[in-house]
DNA sequence: GCGCGGTACTAAACCGCTCTAGTTGCGGGA
DNA sequence: TCCCGCAACTAGAGCGGTTTAGTACCGCGC
């Protein structure tokens, strides 16, 4: 015989599957002392449930979904990814809730996928990333009618819930502590241009330098990986005058520009500063050791489990979690400017 | 109406149930021309398999699984997982095959989910990591009679099928690479010692020693994590003689060594030579950058996927992948010894 | 004209579980 | 004594597919 069922399990008591079913899943319509029989027995059995089964019948699928549109390649690069899955996956595991990850080519795809794992009940729930500036995602996933939570926010996501961090806020802080510093030359390697987030930190970036009454603030967009890190750095410091402060928008872009100042001669921290976005082991454990953005990525994850799942156990709730603004940790790599080129030329 | 079911087709179109089931599996049964007519309708419907009703019947699940048993939290600082992930998931994404991933707290956890997931027709398939000494998941997949492929070998996994590198070979590389350089006090930040390719890498060490005549070699033991290889080099490198070369099991703590170095005012490569197992971004962009092991974890991930799709196809064919010898990848972190203190000191 | 084999299709069983409607037996109130 | 209500349980439909057994019809050879 095969994988026992709640059927062999029935004949073996001498009950029906009704009561079987009934004792396994603590509901009432039979007795205790029959309950107790019928989970003794399921348990000599090795009885498990058949989740396909159940899923047939309407119940949760105890799985939510990640979908992830981004040349598979460029994942492993980010430790922003890792860190975020490892988030996630120790909130989840805890409700014994498992995650459905796919790696796909586009937006398009991704919906494609959307549509094929609700329709399939093979989850429960999204997580959303990357919100890009014009998303057709949106609109999908609230007709699917499927709960889902974006990652990346304030803004019009319609009806769904979302987790955010404060980028513009972010940004502000670093520029105002760049220029408290004294740099008046601040420039910036963004990630990709079609994202929300990156654009909030450009504005950011530029109303700040205005307010402050700073030289105007460069944005190059990049696609996060640490060649075109490395390649804007040194589009920036082939500049003349060059900034004597760039912001990072993320930790392996900033660990590549530090490469190319010290390839192409310029000291960090005495005559250029780094900041990065986004904390992890790689701005702590580099010499000089990077002033960052820390943001606890680990328990953003965590953050956003914990709505998806509050939202899939009550899909009217309307969540919009803002998580704590990324706090700025000052380590090596930030430092006045040089006085000879950074504070007179301006 | 819901979403639209077989049933609706049939009835739309005017057939069975089962013609329809035909039609759309590509089966033998149905005219051209009623074939025709049910996919139009099925596609005008915006139909969708229910992966669920077709899991009941016994088909495949079209995904397979990745369970870790490491705290959450260590994922993130690993490049190699990520790595890992991206390269499984462009393999499996191209024949649609989704992941199901879930990290849980032990080996006994990962186990039962085993179980769980293969009893529920959730995955097709298993991909077993971090394969340790004493291994009791190797007999427990195979009683389940479950595809699976383990990473890391070479070695008793029973029927399991494999995909390893030669990490006997890899270590002896390196250490003949360090003797030509002239060093005689090699010492070893090792990972997690209940694993099978650290005592393999052990192993290669104390035999390629005795073999070239240096210095006893140490191996200290960690978790992976920078802490640990931050303070195992700090162990090393207070002892007297010190060792002249430091082998690392990751590149995170190679990065982590690196800074220890530089803390304690000790010149790499001039006064202490650094070689990292496992390539990433962190080895390429550090000053100085570190010499590695390369491997090529995106492609690994990607074979690990193939074997794992063909044991799936072919449940008989028993699969022994070894992958190509991680190569040494010369940087500016090694060189030959100082004179004063490694040559004549033994 | 009849039987034969093959094609195109239908009806219904089946996968494992859930859930509703219905049945049984029993104690208690009128 | 009879009926009511409740607890404990059963029977069976239903979820959305797949698959098998069976049927109707066709052209063909004898």
């Amino acid at each position: 015989m095969g994988r026992p069922t709640i059927a062999d399990i029935a004949q073996r008591v001498g009950v029906s599957k009704g009561a079987v079913s009934f004792a396994l899943n603590g509901r009432p319509g039979v007795s205790e002392a029959t309950r107790a029989r019928i989970l003794e027995v399921a348990r000599e059995m090795n009885w498990r449930p058949h989740s396909a089964a159940r899923a047939l019948g309407g119940a949760r699928a105890e799985a939510v979904g990640l979908v992830i549109a981004r040349p598979a390649s460029t994942l492993g690069v980010e430790p922003f990814f890792a860190q975020l899955l490892s988030g996630l996956q120790a909130r989840l595991s805890r409700q014994q809730v498992a995650m459905h990850l796919l790696v796909v080519e586009d937006s398009e795809a991704e919906i494609e996928v959307y549509r094929e794992w609700t329709s399939a009940h093979r989850v429960d729930g999204f997580i959303l990333v990357d919100p890009k500036i014009r998303d057709p995602r949106f609109a999908a996933l609230e007709e699917l009618g499927v709960p889902a939570v974006v990652l990346g926010g304030p803004g019009r996501h319609g009806a769904l819930a979302s987790v955010w961090a404060d980028d513009r806020e972010a940004m502000v802080s670093v520029v105002d502590y760049l220029a408290a510093l004294g740099h008046r030359r601040v420039a910036h390697v963004a990630g990709l241009p079609g994202l929300r987030h990156t654009r909030r930190r450009m504005r950011a970036l530029r109303d700040s330098v205005k307010r402050l009454g700073l030289a105007d603030a460069v944005s190059l967009p990049t696609d996060f990986s640490d060649a075109e890190g490395a390649a804007a750095t040194r589009t920036l410091l082939s500049r003349d005058p060059r900034p004597t402060a760039v912001v990072y928008d993320s930790d392996v872009m900033a660990l590549a520009g530090l490469g190319v100042a010290g390839e192409m001669g310029v000291a960090v921290p005495a005559e250029l500063s780094i900041v990065a976005f986004d904390d992890s082991v790689l701005t702590r454990v580099t010499h000089p050791s990077i002033t960052s953005l820390s943001r606890d990525t680990f328990a953003l994850g965590g953050q956003v489990a914990d709505v998806l799942l509050e939202v899939i156990a009550d899909p009217g709730a309307r969540r919009d979690l803002k998580t704590g603004t990324p706090r700025l940790v000052v380590r090596q790599s930030t430092a006045p400017p040089a006085l000879g080129k950074g504070t007179k030329a301006v």
